[in-house]
DNA sequence: GCCATCATCTTTACGATGTCAAGATGTGTT
DNA sequence: AACACATCTTGACATCGTAAAGATGATGGC
């Protein structure tokens, strides 16, 4: 039954235990063998659900990236109007990943290219960050009736992501941001110009 | 004598070796056995050297990015006035981990808190590529005659370091950039407004 | 109800790794 | 020449990822 695994819940409770160590003791104390341990398994028992460490590694960031999102999303829904929406999905961005650092290293630092983003340059559509932050423009340029051709589109939330991301790297990165007062700051001018 | 170490250059030694397997298998293939091996030398014999692993990892990203300001640096006395030093050198920092995507997720994807940039917070100090990003930028500001305040400045400069970190960031990430061509478009506007 | 099939899990084993302790070896100093 | 010290070697240990072989339990056909 459930209790006891064997067509149970145990590749569910590997990517929990996962990510329990990561918050306990951070992504350099994650191993195959303590995750099968504390989920009271045998150390080769996730082999039956992940073909390897990186595809349980790949799992845990999808599911990491999930949380990601719902706060993303709830920013983006509770905004009046798009350009405040636009703000408070950047401030919320960055705000996610100064909370948990550890989060951004595991995300974006492993040497596995982060598969759980691109499917061969096809982040656009895939990369669920990426959609809502498109979404989101495109409902600030419709809000602002600005017009704007496709390249300009482009270009616009390459910047947009860039600049978002980067302070999310930067904050985490060099331990500059522990506070988060500047942030009201900087974040319209930085976002909306 | 030189040859055979023992008070020769082993510790550079080790560091170079371990550019160069990052270089030739990624950094997941980095390990003070193996660099020890290529040096001739038991594995034990970088402990004389290096108390951890992650300090030869640490003195490794430091040469990285020694290499790394030989190309800022030079991006920035090419140019003719300082506003093109600053769109030059923003284009040299994304470039170089174009180029060398594996690099950028060595020096910035650890855990351990990427020690070679930040002494406490004083990274405004200490950090080399953004010491020359504060100098060229305040020589922009007196080339165009521009008075900030000392918050507008440090705003500013967060602002560029974040755009051009984080363009670079998604470039390696994302693999969205291979090719460089849109650089020409971007960077003057994303540095400049 | 019985059995075969298959997914799940355990046991055992292996090589690679980081680290430590003890000792050997070379270098510089007095 | 003798000592102190830095450097390097050897051997050992725990941990890790992974593979192979077998046990165990569930599922579906008869």
């Amino acid at each position: 039954m459930s209790d006891n695994y064997h067509h149970g819940n145990l590749r569910q409770a590997l990517i929990d235990v996962g990510i329990k160590i990561i918050n306990e003791s951070g992504e350099a104390n994650l191993s195959l063998r303590k995750v099968a341990a504390r989920c009271k398994v045998s150390h080769a028992a996730p082999y039956a659900h992940f073909k390897d460490k990186d595809e349980l590694v790949e799992a845990i960031k999808a599911s990491v990236t999930e949380r990601f999102m719902e706060e993303l999303s709830a920013a983006v829904n509770n905004s009046l109007d798009a350009e405040r929406a636009l703000v408070d999905m950047g401030r919320s961005y960055v705000s996610f990943f100064v909370r948990r650092p550890d989060y951004f290293r595991f995300l974006f630092g492993n040497q596995n290219l982060t598969a759980h983003i691109r499917s061969d340059k096809q982040y656009e559509n895939d990369y669920p960050p990426f959609v809502l932050l498109k979404e989101t423009y495109l409902k600030y340029l419709k809000e602002k009736q600005l017009d704007k051709s496709e390249d300009e589109q482009e270009i616009e939330l390459l910047k947009l992501w860039a600049s978002v991301h980067g302070l999310a790297a930067i904050a985490c990165i060099s331990g500059v941001v522990t506070s988060f007062d500047w942030n009201d700051k900087i974040f319209s001018d930085l976002l909306i110009r």
